[in-house]
DNA sequence: CTCCTCTGTTTGTCCTGGACAAATATGCGA
DNA sequence: TCGCATATTTGTCCAGGACAAACAGAGGAG
């Protein structure tokens, strides 16, 4: 395979695949008659469990030359730092996982709405849910696969409790919400799981999906005239990144809109004008006092 | 803007990015005090025309060296070449984009649907609406903002008619169809289209989302048992890449699973063991014929 | 003992300038 | 006009050097 494969492949970059061989010796490529570096399959798979190992926190220096079962081992030991409480629903959700049984992850994940009602669904059961799966991956026990199957069902199951409360007569109240995440930040899931929770209080959502950038959204907040913009970040931003983007935003961003930011990643502050939401139950209380503040009446469905 | 970020941006990789202003002259960019590219905004603007139009078939060469606003007129020459007619759904849902009215996009949208029938919809109109809307964007006549915001309202849509065919009793027929698109591509459109006009056909779908890694659909196809792979590929997408993707899939997949491409990306041959689809609309026939082959007999409801 | 600051090391990304093969254009003979 | 050989263009790769941001560890103040 070509380093431009392998950096498809294994998400490590051309120019850090080059450095790493130059200082450890590893990867060691072999040569085409070119001189142009062919991986054989083996160091792909130790390249794929070095960036996992170095995402989680490990220093490439220290483990790049250790032998690929170590290594293995050590991905299945990242889990004994934080031992998490597993609830029975996530043990049922990540059994289906194992056994790729579709159709039953689909239909337990819609039972427990039916059961719990969306509303404890979206705040605690779903990000409950996320972690476990997002921590068994973590572990090793789970491919990215499993990952992206567990999203698309879990996201298929919320859209469709919007949708039923949306049917069901929409109040379009205030305040209008409008929802996004930064560029650097991929993941949907927690977006959409707050959009579910404005939308149980009756709020006009707008949402521009993930990966907007910042002059994009202030634009769109002149456009639609939001009173609340709600970002949403998980655990692998940057805080720093995420502090200096909610800066700018709220520079740019008219002062009658307020701006809201929650999610999983840690060291989110807030700043003047900014606001942090630490859990998705706190959306409801926080609506219901920025209502009291407009003096507004609205009532929750 | 870095380099890095350019080359997200643009699509055009560093080397040439590099490789044009050596050579070209242009991009010219500025320079941080530690001598790093530093872009303006017009340079960028420039470089997506640029991208544009070498890949409908000019060589860089030839018009690297223009000024903007011819090459703005030549992108909007390749129009001619197939003048869009621009039907009246579609210069409905500009004028509620231009308007930023998100409440009647989605019920024009809604509506739609129960007036065509989700079939048509997802294998006609939608493309179609896309189209346009992508189309005004080029043309500068939509913010991006405007883009993500039809995405999400689109794709809210979708996932409501797959809801309703599945919830009226899923079929659970072969074939099994595993859908996702390269990790190079981003845009989940097309591959909800290409779910719904499947589930439409009563196949068992099984999406992983968007911009998985080839090994991992591979995997996947295993770990499910899937009939057939479905890949989608928008117009962003280097089709020589795609080849080359399709390819390695080919040859870690089981012989039994066959792959099936499609997509807007021009240049999207069919391979050995690869099918190409030009049009959703092929997809129905296409899975009749996949029965035929194979002496199932089922029905779609 | 904990917290903070300050210093040294690690590490990802960017730089230059050179090289070559695949793709594309061009010239030429039939 | 067509087919083929040759010339040019162009994307991608290489080596080796550089630096800033992130990180780790030592030391001092409370």
């Amino acid at each position: 395979m070509s380093i431009a494969a392998v950096q498809r492949d294994s998400g490590l970059s051309k120019d850090t695949l080059r450095a790493w061989e130059r200082r450890y010796g590893f990867p060691d490529p072999l040569r085409d008659a070119h001189d142009e570096r062919l991986y054989p399959p083996a160091q792909i798979a130790k390249l794929r469990l070095l960036r996992r190992l170095v995402e989680a926190g490990h220093r490439p220096g220290k483990i790049v030359g250790r032998p690929a079962d170590e290594l293995a081992q050590l991905v299945r030991g990242l889990d004994v730092v934080e031992p998490q409480v597993i609830s029975p629903e996530a043990q049922e959700v990540l059994a289906r996982l194992a056994a790729y049984d579709v159709e039953r992850l689909r239909a337990f994940l819609a039972a427990l709405v039916v059961r719990s009602g969306l509303r404890a669904f979206a705040a605690d059961l779903g990000p409950a849910l996320a972690q476990a799966v997002g921590a068994a991956w973590w572990r090793g026990e789970l491919e990215i696969h499993q990952e992206h199957l567990f999203t698309e069902q879990f996201t298929a199951v919320l859209r469709n409790g919007i949708n039923s409360i949306l049917g069901a007569g929409t109040p379009h109240g205030r305040p209008r919400v409008l929802l996004s995440t930064f560029p650097q930040e991929p993941h949907a899931l927690g977006l959409l799981m707050a959009e579910t929770m404005f939308v149980l209080e009756g709020c006009t959502c707008v949402s521009l999906g993930v990966q907007t950038p910042v002059p994009e959204i202030a634009a769109a907040a002149r456009a639609h005239g939001a009173d609340i913009l709600a970002l949403s970040f998980s655990a692998i931003v940057p805080a720093a990144q995420a502090q200096a983007g909610l800066a700018e935003l709220r520079a740019i961003v008219p002062q009658t809109a307020e701006i809201w930011a929650g999610g999983a990643c840690v060291g989110l502050r807030p700043q003047p004008g900014i606001g942090v939401l630490r859990a998705l139950s706190a959306i409801g209380p926080a609506v219901i006092a920025w209502r009291a503040a407009r003096n507004e009446t609205e009532e929750t469905p």
